[in-house]
RNA sequence: GGUCUGGUGGCCGAGUGGCUAGGCUCAGCUCUGCAAAAGCUGCUACAGCGGUUCGAAUCCGCUCCAGACCUCCA
């Protein structure tokens, strides 16, 4: 359904080796050279389905949705793993041990498979509407269990964890006399020592600073499993090692997640990666999204001031004036960097509503655009492919490559104007450079698009008013011309008359 | 307290040692029966203080401010 799919034999374009990614780890912007390509293996941290994603869930999956589409239309054959935590962790507020599914389950009486499934479908839904592609693989915390308990096993073999009361922790201590604990996060473990608050089985652990790879599970847990230590159920950070690992091999090429994953989840990952498998780097390319703000907040769920998408698109929100539409919001989204915080805003959203109106206009007059002479141009569209290529490269830019796409609205309009010239060669190169980067890379696409039998007919009907109309403007029936203008524009048609007639659009 | 991001014009938001970001808003003009759209023009910024430099908003130092992480969170 979506023309992203590459096909097989596309060969990987010249562009790719210009590609540069900020690297989190390196924290330095670095020229991507996959350990084997043409193959990439993408790993992102995905959503805990407990409840309805928010918007800044979408943010950061839209943020790997650009990279993995570029590095699709690079030629890249790229794996691209996306996990579904569905193992309940810890609750933060509450100290009895009782997981967030298994709670949220007991709140609504249902099965914890049912809440899974059930936010899961939600999950889906709202990746769909924002036009995110599906991963690769997207494999579960709850259908990995087995791999879990052997990763475990294999980490007490090397000596990197213990047991204490049918939990097992891995001792970060140990760890860190051999590596670098914190090289992700820049911390350090005796600074960590003593920030480290009183959890939940702070007692078994041989220092603060270990964490959990298994928990022994109370008569309050409602999902756990057998192991060789306890009844119980895995550790927070344990399901995204032993997932990578086994769909993309123990180093891989890039890894993401949003930046508040990067300590400690992250940070533990590498060290349940190394503690199993030895010394090589898991990951050679870190990519960090940043967080949504609402008036300067992060956007988060025990905040609470997060907006579901129904909210988004119906207004329905006390901090949302009108409703927006999912393709505004994925367009507000890529017009700010993937590195820096965003701040969601009535005023900014409603500019990004009007921006992108005038985009898919010039898009659309695109599509019929023909060869003609003007008093200037034509258009360098090379040029404009170069810049968009450089701003891609250029670890994602997608405002900069906004920004290209924009003057070629300037020069479509120019043409359309009649003050520009252009040639057949140039018409299709323009028509190229919005199919690639507009629609495959962006994944923008007009709303509502996909021609009906009903938007046919109303197209029909359309088409009858404004003869109608013109029949009356011709007589210089002014009335019954802005009768039907006006009554249109009430109903959220708009009339536009230009050189060559008059054309509509939809609100 | 530590770690990490940032502080850019009316608003949002890129970028960068010398060359127009872009979008939105606002004003004027062109086009038009009027409007809308579109085109053209204008409004032109880089938190503060020092330093490096022929030249810094861009590099270095300090100060101030904001946010995130350090506890589940994308």
């Amino acid at each position: 359904m979506d023309s992203h799919s590459t096909p097989a034999n596309r060969p990987l374009s010249p562009f790719a080796e210009g590609l540069h990614i900020g690297n989190s780890l390196s924290r330095e912007k670095e020229r991507f050279v996959p350990y084997n390509a043409p193959y990439v293996g993408m790993y992102v941290c995905g959503p805990t389905v407990y409840s309805n994603v928010h918007l800044g869930n979408v943010r950061t999956f839209l943020t790997f949705d650009i990279v993995y589409r570029y590095l699709l239309h690079l030629g890249y054959r790229v794996r691209y793993v996306r996990n579904i935590t569905d193992v309940g962790h810890l609750t933060g507020d509450t100290d009895d041990g009782e997981d967030k599914i298994g709670k949220k389950a007991r709140l609504e009486n249902l099965e914890p498979m049912e809440v899974v499934q059930r936010y899961t479908n939600d999950f889906h839904d709202v990746m769909r509407i924002f036009r995110i592609l599906p991963p690769s693989i997207e494999p579960t915390a709850t259908g990995h269990i087995v791999e879990q308990i052997g990763m475990i096993q294999k980490i007490i073999d090397n000596g990197f964890a213990y047991e204490a009361n049918g939990s097992v922790y891995f001792d970060v201590r140990k760890y860190a006399e051999t590596h670098d604990y914190g090289a992700l996060s820049g911390r350090k473990i005796d600074e960590l020592q003593n920030q480290t608050r009183a959890l939940d089985g702070q007692d078994e652990k041989q220092d603060p600073l270990d964490f959990a790879l298994w928990k022994k599970a109370d008569s309050s847990h409602l999902m756990h499993w057998p192991s060789p230590w306890s009844e119980g159920f895995p550790g927070w950070h344990l399901e995204c090692s032993v997932m990578s690992t086994k769909y993309l091999g123990k180093s891989f090429d890039i890894h993401g997640g949003g930046m508040d994953l990067k300590f400690p989840h992250h940070e533990c990952e590498i060290a349940q990666n190394m503690g199993a498998h030895g010394p090589e780097d898991p990951v050679r390319y870190w990519i960090h999204g940043n967080m949504l703000t609402v008036n300067g907040r992060k956007m988060s769920k025990s905040e609470g001031n997060g907006f579901t998408p129904e909210e988004l698109i119906t207004g329905n929100h006390k901090l949302l004036e009108k409703g927006y539409s999912p393709m505004t919001v994925r367009f507000f989204m890529l017009q700010g960097h993937y590195a820096g915080t965003l701040d969601f805003s009535n005023p900014a959203l409603q500019a990004a509503e009007k921006g992108l109106e005038r985009l898919m206009a010039a898009w659309e007059l695109l599509q019929g655009l023909v060869p003609s002479e003007g008093t200037d141009g034509p258009p360098d569209v090379k040029a404009l492919r170069k810049r968009a290529y450089a701003a891609m490269n250029d670890d994602f830019n997608t405002p900069m490559l906004i920004a290209v796409l924009y003057d070629a609205v300037k020069a479509i309009n120019s043409v359309a104007a009649g003050h520009m010239s252009i040639d057949a060669a140039g018409v299709a190169g323009l028509q190229s450079l919005f199919e690639e980067f507009a629609n495959e890379i962006l994944g923008l696409a007009p709303e509502g698009a996909g021609a009906s039998d009903a938007s046919d007919r109303s197209d029909g009907l359309m088409e009858v008013l404004c003869a109608i109309r013109a029949e009356a403007k011709s007589n210089k029936d002014w009335a019954t011309a802005d009768l039907i203008r006006d009554r249109l524009g009430a109903m959220g048609v708009n009339i536009k008359d230009g050189k060559d007639g008059t054309s509509w659009t939809f609100d």
